[in-house]
RNA sequence: GGGGCGGUAGCUCAGCCGGUCAGAGCAUCGGACUCAUAAUCCGUGGGUCGUGGGUUCAAGUCCCACCCGCCCUACCA
């Protein structure tokens, strides 16, 4: 037997929304928080896929086209690409983007699962009042989350899931923690629902009300797939092949990343789903609170406040990366303001680390011509790796955050307390070379959480081949007063 | 209607099983330092821990009621 220590594979999954409109910073928090995990699994040795991806099929996009009067095909295809253009501004490393309208193995996935619990379906003459913004029916009127259209009255036969007969299982899944739900907050409010006891639900809808946006029952062409069966598919769907053995059924940690207004789709329906297709369950599920820009509600109506693109264009990706990591509570919502993120920025970023790096680097070329003399190093203990790492077990990215700035705290008191300047040639040895490998490790942390801004940490203390630090140059630039608001 | 969460210094918040828990950061004020991006480091002030009861030798920390904000769920017609 090798010595090498197993590492537990991992797949990270945020959800897929529908593409109706742009992405906004909630969506951007979700995707950030998936990187950071995919990342800090990565830089431990384990297999990562981090996957996203779009929900083309929703009826909401086939409205949003009416309204603007342009074919839904455009329009998806519009919003999905800008969704898929988050990569590049906000440092993105997912591994498969999948989009359930054009994904090749996605349609037949969903058909493939339609057929293995068909055993758990029926058809059921249904009326009721529909909301086509919640796509889902109730009782009666008005729709609980204040959609503006009216509830339509429905009268209609589909296909139902027998969804009320997993009421056992689940709740031995999640009270057993085989589905980890976090925070507690969220296990204890599916474990309520569950208990209360669980109705079938419909899972189709008729295509003429879809407008033939969707996938077809198999066997039904008068219905489509009701489109939370179809998106939740896509854990399982995008990957072909192998992947599905590798990253599904081999007993990877399988996490799947929300938001609490989805929570039961997420650990009700998608694990009934898969219990009934006879397939393997996620691990995981962490659910994350909202984002309100200024005081608001984030809406397409808010603004370029909570547009993720153009906080990037206008602070930097390290500014708002650092701000969805380093200010967003665990349990909570949280309030977005320009105002916080350049706060933020210039007392972490720029006069925290970047200031330390330039103090550093500054001193040795002073004092030591640029060289740093390994071997003088002092063993400060500059060690967050288990916080992190702990931290991002229980999905607290702000406290994981925390301890990498922890870290830069560190390195400011150790200078303040050698005072490098003072000392001998000898002291000041021991202690830059201490401080820039302070800096070193600090690049390492920080590359989960800002992997730009952590190369050009590393870049900036990395010896060239004469053994010479570079020239000192400021990392990040001070945000206030620097720019005009967004 | 039922269930749950939160209400702690000006601001954002930590405080698990009751006894240095009255704290941190920012902001304010004072000091130190000069290597650095007028950055950094040290220290100070400030709070009846939502309200009112109760349990206890001892309660932000447990119990009850109420007020405020929020979430989930249901629909009592």
């Amino acid at each position: 037997m090798s010595g090498a220590p197993w590492r537990h594979p991992m797949y990270i999954t945020t959800t897929i929304p529908y593409v109706n409109a742009r992405p906004h910073l909630g969506h951007a928090l979700e995707l950030v928080q998936a990187d950071v995990l995919a990342r800090h699994h990565r830089r431990r040795g384990e297999p990562v896929r981090f996957q996203t991806g779009t929900d083309d099929n929703s009826l909401k996009n086939v409205l949003a086209a009416e309204t603007e009067g342009v074919p839904v095909r455009e329009l998806v295809d519009r919003n999905a690409a800008a969704f898929e253009g988050l990569r590049g501004p906000l440092d993105l490393s997912f591994d498969a983007f999948i989009r359930t309208s054009s994904h090749p193995g996605h349609r037949a996935g969903v058909e493939r699962i339609w057929e293995a619990t068909r055993h758990d379906l029926y058809l059921r003459h249904y009326e009721g009042l529909y909301c086509v913004g919640c796509e889902q029916f109730y009782p009666a009127g008005p729709c609980p989350d204040g959609h503006e259209a009216p509830l339509q009255p429905v009268s209609e036969q589909n296909w139902f899931f027998r969804l009320s007969r997993y009421r056992d299982a689940l709740l031995d899944l999640i009270r057993g923690g085989r589905l980890r739900i976090e925070p507690a907050v969220r296990r204890n409010e599916v474990l309520a629902f569950v208990e209360a006891g669980l109705d079938d639900i419909s899972v189709s809808r008729s295509a003429a009300r879809a407008r033939g946006w969707g996938i077809p029952v198999p066997g039904d062409p008068g219905q489509v797939v009701y489109v939370w069966w179809d998106a939740l598919a896509n854990y399982v769907t995008a990957l072909q092949g192998g992947d599905y053995e590798r990253w599904w059924v081999a007993e990877p940690r399988k996490v799947h990343l929300m938001g609490k207004g989805v929570i039961r789709f997420h650990a009700v329906y998608w694990p009934a789903m898969l219990l009934s297709a006879g397939r393997p369950l996620p691990t995981g599920i962490f659910v994350h609170d909202y984002l309100t820009a200024e005081g608001r509600k984030i809406s397409k109506s808010s603004g370029g406040a909570a547009d993720p693109v153009a906080l990037v264009d206008a602070y930097g990706v390290a500014a708002v990366r650092w701000w969805l990591l380093r200010e967003v509570p665990r349990v909570g919502d949280a309030d977005f303001t320009e105002e916080r993120l350049v706060a933020r920025a210039d007392e972490d970023l720029a006069n925290g680390l970047g200031n330390l790096v330039n103090r550093v680097v500054t001193m040795v070329h002073r004092f030591l011509d640029g060289r740093v003399p390994v071997e003088a190093r002092e063993e400060e203990p500059f060690e967050v790796d288990e916080a992190v790492h702990e931290a991002l077990e229980a999905f607290d990215f702000r406290r994981a955050a925390t301890a990498v700035q922890a870290l830069v705290e560190q390195a400011n008191r150790y200078v303040e307390r050698t005072r490098p300047w003072a000392l001998p040639p000898a002291g000041q040895e021991v202690a830059l070379a201490t401080l820039v490998h302070a800096c070193r490790t600090l690049a390492v942390q920080l590359e989960p959480f800002l992997p730009t801004a952590a190369a050009r940490v590393a870049a900036a203390v990395r010896a060239n081949a004469e053994g010479r630090l570079p020239r000192p140059e400021p990392l990040f630039r001070r945000l206030a007063g620097s720019r005009q608001p967004v």
